[in-house]
DNA sequence: GCGACATCTGTTAACGCTAACATGCAACGG
DNA sequence: CCGTTGCATGTTAGCGTTAACAGATGTCGC
């Protein structure tokens, strides 16, 4: 920096001032000190600068240690925000589980950096035990998780999805809709199920059937099984949509028609979906705006440095593709 | 720390000591800095210390913008053997493509933020453009990229698993192995259709029949159409398991029984692959293993400072699942 | 018992940047 | 024509840490 300004022939305030943006530099100066830092190729140390103002310019990522399209989904969509603001991604996952213990280590960890903010990827039942850990001094935004807690949130409106893909099987006339919850330990996985109990119930159905899978198409599988055994049953929620390709698996092993017998809804529309046998319809969530805005949410808090918690909902929308058809027979 | 030293009645500098390790501080003089350390909190500045040091112990992370199997599994992979080594992990993700600007714009970052090193996620051959604007006054990792480059690599061997996918169709005896081939922009497209024709040319055969999809499920289904068309042909190389899904797909609609008509290998191992219709027999790769092992080059560059080009292969290893039999008829 | 040496601890000066204040100079009003 | 104002720029200090050197204390040999 000191060179630069010698080579400009101005002191290495003035190259801070343009570097900043200041105001008050005239044009001309601005002008010999940006030739000077394009000839010298001159890069501002940020660890100084962080030094000096005591903020980072980077923020916090913490996500779970899954492939799973959601969050990986997500992540992509803060880090190219926050690029586009400016801001770096420090970015540390846990393990498969949230605990308090590796939170909070995660957090130490990002506030050894000094970051901004932490933008908290939790969608885990686990992460209400973990969230009250979370230190209040540092602005947070958790996505996909603490329903109720102190912090602003982001989320996609899963209960909305869920609701809209029963009352889709609803209104093609079926009347024993069973479903294929995620994991208890992830909050979607309730919001789903709840989402699913709310639109029966709307429609005086009783939901019975539930089965219990992991997200993945083993589980999918092993439901679908059982499924395929239940002949009252004509229509299945599942909760993701690599559940749903075991079920369909399942459903095509045991002689099962899709949808002629049994009508198949899936949930977060990955790209294959529509390539399933049959095609998959299935609750399409957008992922990449879950991620700017939560973004947003978190500059928001820096910005203005205002404490009022904001939730932020984004609707998810029904897809309708070949694995759903109205009921047939009385 | 001027606040620890003074509760521990020593100067900063003993803290800094104990901080770091240094061997001549006496064991009473620790434990009195540590019991101050523990009473105030206290956290060290990492900023300060990377601008009197020059290190920051955060390393670089470049990568695509993709939700695919392989960069992403990759990711963890690096992050979780970054934090265990006690470093950061910086994330920069290009968009969809490799260009030498948006490269050289995330360096540029990277380079702004003193990383330590960084580790490139680049599997396009347009990375082969880009790469020679490199710099090489930093520690530099590429993965599964740079074939030939000047730098330290970290790759599966994706030929030698394409042709163990080849040798296994052989040996079952095929005789007419088609290719549907991942996009051209993609490295690995090229060595696993490399690796299919080495197998090919061992056994004598011609390799004639190549398909070039985009890694998608809908050009496997596109690719898989025409499959179905070529009744010579009795086996499919598949360049990842994605596409696999759209081929088996398009075979089943078209009433061309997998595995009996024709044999399908896929590519990665996703967790989906034992639950398509039928399971997929496919090659198995060890992203997490890759990740791991490319953070190693780059310590091991960043320790001995030494400026030897290391190459490390990992092996793949085919899983043989229900999606590949032997050539029946004649 | 006194200098030489090892061991531990303290003092000072950077690292590169920004904030706060100080200065110089032009424009302006009375 | 001079004090006041405002703009452009320079000067100084300090952010929290480590490196280099300086000092204090104890230990040993002769």
């Amino acid at each position: 920096m000191t060179d630069v300004a010698r080579v400009a022939g101005v002191s290495h305030q003035t190259v801070s001032r343009v570097l900043n943006g200041h105001p008050s530099v005239r044009p001309a100066t601005r002008a010999r000190v940006l030739a000077a830092i394009e000839e010298l190729g001159y890069r501002p140390n940020l660890a100084a600068r962080a030094l000096v103002t005591g903020r980072s310019r980077t923020l916090g990522l913490v996500t779970l240690e899954t492939t799973l399209f959601g969050p990986v989904t997500t992540l992509y969509g803060i880090e190219r925000a926050a690029r586009e603001a400016g801001y770096f991604v420090s970015v540390v996952s846990l393990g498969t589980a949230i605990d308090p213990g590796s939170l909070e280590d995660a957090l130490a960890r990002l506030r050894a950096q000094r970051v901004a903010g932490v933008i908290l990827i939790a969608p885990l039942t686990s992460s209400l035990l973990a969230l009250p850990s979370l230190p209040i001094d540092l602005p947070v935004v958790v996505v996909e998780g603490d329903p109720d807690g102190a912090f602003a949130t982001a989320t996609v409106d899963q209960r909305a999805g869920a609701r809209a893909a029963t009352e889709h099987l609803i209104g093609l006339g079926h009347r024993v809709i069973a479903h294929v919850a995620g994991p208890p330990e992830w909050l979607e996985a309730h919001q789903r199920e709840a989402g699913w109990r709310a639109g029966l119930a709307d429609a005086g159905l009783a939901g019975d059937v539930v089965l219990v899978g992991d997200w993945t198409a083993r589980s999918g599988y092993q439901a679908g099984l059982a499924l395929a055994e239940m002949t009252e049953v004509t229509a299945v929620f599942v909760a993701n949509d690599h559940m749903a390709l075991g079920v369909l698996r399942a459903l095509h092993e045991r002689g099962r028609a899709v949808p002629e017998e049994i009508s198949v809804v899936g949930f977060d529309d990955i790209g294959e979906a529509e390539y399933f046998t049959p095609s998959l319809t299935t609750v399409h969530q957008d992922f990449d705006e879950l991620g700017r805005r939560s973004l947003d949410l978190l500059l928001c808090q820096l910005d203005s440095s205002n404490s009022v918690v904001e939730r932020l909902v984004i609707a998810p929308r029904l897809i309708e593709r070949r694995s759903t058809a109205a009921r047939e027979g009385p």
